[in-house]
DNA sequence: TTGTATCCGGTACCCGGGTACAGGCTTACC
DNA sequence: GGTAAGCCTGTACCCGGGTACCGGATACAA
């Protein structure tokens, strides 16, 4: 599929019946799969540099024309994303999917096992939310009205030491906002 | 432990019964402050950069000496961070407080409100996780091993669109690594 | 008095995940 | 052939929450 595509694309020189380049074989440009994945432009550039898109061919000019199975790639790194792992991560399993169930090195796992990993990342950090939640509850509950008061008086009963602990896996910011 | 090992440490100018300025008040040395908080010193001077701790006294020589009521504070900032309000928000609602349920402005919310609303941002970060977690389960369950294979065949249960939703409140790692 | 441990301030850098901008070249369409 | 999109590269910046490093000044014990 890719090869074809590349040929085509690179060949458009004789500009046939089906117009330009890119559209011929059914190719994207960086905008169009920017459109279709919900991303910025930038952003695919980004994930090429990272590792998470593959280098595109290009047109003579030098302009990105993506196979249409990036829209699928670029989804399951979005989806995978969304699963709780980072950039570096996703891209180490694309590129260990790639290599094909052989020649394990070093601590390569498969999917497999770093989802249920990252499983386990999730049960504790929801359990961490449950905790965080509780506290809120209770805060409300009592009442509480002022930080500062909180911090001096018996009566708040924010669970301090539950709170004190963990910090680390529990609640960044995203902020990727849109 | 901590407390005995500052007190020790600054304690004891005049050797004998309570000595130097700063112990005399009871007062704390950033060092010993941090220490007992379990943060970096550094993070005392962003604290009060950020407005999250008041500006403390002073020896002649400029070095901070903090009230020992310092320390409660920090907790509960750092048991509000944990809550997950971000350190503005900490800023503001000691802020809000000390200026004592009165005149309120614009937006001026008590932590009442929003404690309120943090919860409810918990409660969708919470069935958020949950999704993600139920994701992971099918594909492990599955036996889904290569993402790039996912991205493509169907047999991958992955939900991409249940995934596709909702990123930003999600699973920012949180980055504050000890 | 001297020595060492702290602390001071200012500035720069880290992480993760992007975005924005500048200045120039390609493509597409009429 | 002209013109408007769109794309190119490179670099710099954003958020949130800290950390690290620097050269110089203080604090305090012996």
């Amino acid at each position: 599929m890719s090869t074809e595509a590349g040929a085509r694309t690179t060949g458009a020189q004789a500009a046939g019946t089906q117009a330009a380049g890119a559209r011929a074989t059914g190719g994207l440009r960086s905008g169009q799969l920017a459109d279709a994945a919900g991303v910025n432009p930038q952003t695919l550039r980004y994930y090429e540099r990272r590792g998470l898109l593959p280098e595109p061919e290009r047109t003579l000019g030098g302009h990105r024309v993506y196979p249409p199975d990036a829209l699928a790639l670029l989804r399951v790194v979005k989806a995978a994303q969304r699963l709780g792992f980072t950039l570096d991560e996703v891209a180490e399993l694309l590129e260990a999917g790639g290599r094909h169930h052989g020649t394990r090195r070093g601590d390569r796992d498969g999917f497999q096992a770093r989802a249920a990993a990252k499983l386990a990342e999730m049960d504790a950090r929801i359990a961490d939310l449950h905790v965080i939640r509780t506290a809120l509850v209770q805060a409300v509950d009592a009442g509480c009205d002022d930080l500062a008061v909180c911090a001096t008086s018996d009566c708040c009963p924010l669970p301090f030491p539950a709170l004190a602990r963990d910090r680390s896996q529990g609640g960044g910011a995203a902020s990727a906002g849109p």
